[in-house]
DNA sequence: GTAATATATGAACACTCACTCATATATTCC
DNA sequence: GGAATATATGAGTGAGTGTTCATATATTAC
């Protein structure tokens, strides 16, 4: 079965949403935070200690993270622990991670 | 079945490389050259009409992508051709276009 | 209350990026 | 050969990004 080769037309808010998605995983702190976030939640000081870098730096990522829905947050204490918030986005980095790995 | 929740520990050079592949389409205009491309080759030519782009802009984003590994291309007469040249960029791209659009 | 801990936030800075414009190179047509 | 077409490329520019540093806010322990 052979479909009519005739490319995706994507119109300008498609791309901008694909596009921002994907930003949302250009950076290699961003990477790193997700991964480690993958399937449990961690607070601010854990992720600054798991990936070696200041909190500040961190924190900022996280802000970016949130505005761009891909983690949650939850108070409790001091402490402000972090999840993934989309499970799509779970499974896109499932899938390029093995990409890089194996593909 | 369970798995014990503890992230995933991505060394430098995975994650920089994830990072790297998620920026080559971290691009409105990228994403919609990809998109074009998906499943036909055109030249530059044809690309900069889909896309209502200078000549120019096109030409360095197909550099961009040109040394990301993204595409491929080949020159017939005084046109350049450009096809997507892996696979699993194709698919990525797809299950993303499929979760910005439904998901 | 004060001190300590945990996180957020704003400014500043170096750096990167995507485009435009001008120019160069290559190929075809005459 | 020269003109026209197709693409590439380099410089320049305005916008955006990721970090550091300093500071602010919030919560807990004492």
């Amino acid at each position: 079965m052979e479909s009519t080769a005739q490319g995706i037309t994507l119109d300008e808010r498609t791309a901008n949403r694909l596009a921002r998605t994907f930003k949302a995983l250009a950076d290699p702190t961003r990477v790193r935070i997700i991964a480690a976030l993958i399937d449990r939640e961690l607070c601010v000081h854990e992720l600054a200690d798991a990936l070696d870098m200041t909190h500040s730096a961190i924190s900022h990522q996280l802000m970016t993270l949130r505005e761009m829905r891909l983690v949650r947050f939850t108070k409790r204490g001091r402490h402000v622990f972090y999840v993934l918030d989309d499970d799509h986005i779970r499974s896109l980095f499932r899938q390029s991670l093995d990409h890089v790995r194996h593909g």
